[in-house]
DNA sequence: ATCGTCTATCGCCGATAGACGATGAACGCT
DNA sequence: AGCGTTCATCGTCTATCGGCGATAGACGAT
């Protein structure tokens, strides 16, 4: 954070960022997915179904949505996609967030 | 994190709890309201309702989905009602975030 | 060439979110 | 008593979400 933000620029663009990066992460199905996809590191749509009992097409509606929204790498790797979680972009959300909630709290 | 957390315990219930929180997050106007709770100590609806160019029942609407969540304090202090950030749980929903994200880069 | 598998997308639906206006209750003030 | 203000709730409307099955495309294997 080094640009000078006043109030203004800080405030109305940004809560729109970080509410749209939330709003990925706020469904438990997603979540599930974003762990799965860490702990094995395959990857692919196919395995995320066995896991998680959904629809495959269900499946593949939440990935399109972790992968919109940045949080995950798409690869369409011929026949098995290769879905990856992208490590430094999810940083960046639990950093945002951080960043609302002690600018929230700092007036303690 | 102290207590003895499998992999079973901490996936599927938590999930859904997180996403909850979140979910109260993951909307502009909401996020706006917390900014502006914690900015002006005064907390009233209608203030923010002036703030945020909506409809007085929608900004109440919101609001209660704050309280609901648990992230804001409510007290009807009879005219006004009084809104208060609970920088505690704010606190909590951050950790969380941050934790399933470190679960999710630990590996790297 | 044909079959089976894996994906992504489409269409459909029920449910929910998000916005608004209207209404009524509670309260302060004159 | 009457008026203005504040707020929560209700009803309504529209758009989006979340789920599914069906389908078509791409590919490997037989």
């Amino acid at each position: 954070m080094n640009a000078p933000l006043t109030e203004k620029t800080c405030g109305f663009a940004d809560s729109q960022a970080v509410a749209a990066k939330l709003a990925a992460l706020s469904h438990p199905a997603r979540i599930e997915i974003l762990r799965h996809l860490s702990a094995s590191r395959s990857c692919c749509c196919r395995e995320v179904v066995d896991h998680l009992d959904l629809a495959q097409s269900t499946v593949s509606q939440h990935l399109k949505i972790l992968v919109e929204a940045g949080l995950v790498r798409y690869q369409p790797d011929r026949q098995r996609s290769r879905y990856e979680v992208d490590s430094d972009a999810l940083e960046d959300v639990s950093a945002s967030l951080a960043a609302l909630v002690n600018s929230c709290c700092s007036g303690r």
